[in-house]
DNA sequence: CGCTAGCTTGATCTCACTCAATAGCAGTGG
DNA sequence: CCACTGCTATTGAGTGAGATCAAGCTAGCG
């Protein structure tokens, strides 16, 4: 079921109804190859992108030609939703690794509406889920340094992949460059390296290619600071995401 | 009216009937003083607020007790509208000045939201608009250095008093102090000031106390890489926020 | 096999932080 | 009225985290 992974363990869950609700109303899938743009900044779109497999980013072009990511999408992130209220969208829909999405037209988005109250609440939700990521992505470039901020991007992505069932609460797969991570966390690819290498040095998380480990979560959840409370887990998913349960591979 | 700056001279605009519905909605006005905690993060809540007067903050506590702030709101902010799908919000919210803020139930919103989707779409976009500007943030500190960030952040208050009738363009009061200006630009109170004294001398922009004069917007707007498409402002405020137009007390 | 993209490491530099001291200003109480 | 307190703003000196520049390495791939 491709809409399967959409709100999963969350503390907002969509019901076997409301899932089959919303399978019906998507209007097609597509796939798109690494690092092709989905969704261009500026003009009007009548259609939102669910993302069924692989890795998605929202970037906004920096005058000088650099990128930078201002979001990550994992399966079940619908990952402009925002554009069926809003109509266009303030930044650049990619790509990370190859992809599976499946698009729902605005129309059909608007006859749900009417429908079903509900299932449209919960849509809401999904978009401010992504909001109140953006704040914890504030935070983390405000008040951490390049070690936290990369630990606080980790612990992150293996919340939300434990959420949908693509990582163990320790290992997991994340094909991005330490460019990519470096743009995440407002910091060079060069100094990413060093930083990974020193979590690897502190046998706290092995990062190789797009493989990461993580040795120590509650000793990474401590440096990171993280608390996956903006994340709106499950209660027993947020706390194997916060190290706490017995879940940490030491 | 209490509600006569939400949504003004934005893209999506309300009609006067649905100020008028609106306003029916809510329940009762409060006032806060400066530095009141008005929601705290964690329990539930039931209730929304919006912003009538004064100027509002939204920030995560550190755990070393160091508050960050995560968004900053003007008169027609709908300050807490996302803890009507989320139910608990993941952060604080408080009062940098005195304000006064309408309150209204989420009950009165449910039963708004059965009455009149189209207008339920257009409390969706304000808290998109939120959002954009989260990404906007993120953008800023993670990709521009420090006069620039703080460049960007006047730019961004400018255009959005400009909207609600309180800057003339050019020239704006901002009740907050130096450290908090920090706080939003991830800077110390110390190098805000260096930074102030710079666009003083730079003759680009006038700081002193909670007086805010842009002696030269066009200017400032570019060295900031400001562009105020993610406010989804009305074409002609935009341009005017953008320093294009003659606007420019130069 | 050569090419390219990504990873790794070293040397140097600089922007912003930290620490510290002073000044201005509002409120408060004697 | 002035002394006192506390908060905000201002400026200087020294420091350090992370950027920049540069070079070598590794691995997948046509």
């Amino acid at each position: 079921m491709l809409t399967s992974k959409v709100l999963r363990n969350r503390t907002t869950e969509l019901s076997d109804a409301e899932r089959d609700t919303l399978e019906c109303a998507l209007s097609q899938t597509r796939t798109f190859a690494a690092g092709q743009l989905v969704v261009r900044q500026g003009p009007p779109v009548d259609v939102s992108t669910l993302l069924i497999e692989g890795l998605m980013s929202r970037h906004v072009d920096a005058p000088d030609g650099r990128r930078h990511l201002v979001a990550v999408h994992v399966p079940g992130d619908f990952v402009d939703l925002h554009a069926f209220p809003l109509k266009r969208l303030d930044h650049d829909v990619g790509a990370l690794t190859p992809v599976k999405v499946a698009i729902f037209t605005h129309a059909s988005l608007e006859r749900l509406q009417k429908d079903d109250a509900t299932l449209m609440r919960r849509l809401w939700f999904l978009t401010l889920l992504d909001a109140a990521m953006h704040r914890q992505w504030i935070y983390r470039l405000a008040s951490l340094n390049a070690i936290e901020r990369v630990s606080h991007f980790l612990c992150e992505m293996n919340a939300r992949l434990l959420a949908i069932g693509s990582s163990d609460g320790s290992e997991f797969s994340l094909p991005i460059t330490q460019a990519d991570i470096g743009q995440v966390c407002g910091l060079t690819n060069v100094h990413v390296n060093r930083v990974l290498r020193e979590l690897r040095e502190a046998e706290l998380c092995h990062v190789r290619g797009s493989r990461v480990r993580i040795l120590n979560l509650s000793e990474l959840v401590k440096k990171a600071y993280f608390d996956p409370a903006y994340l709106y887990l499950a209660p027993s998913i947020a706390a194997r995401a916060a190290g706490r349960s017995g879940e940490t591979h030491d």
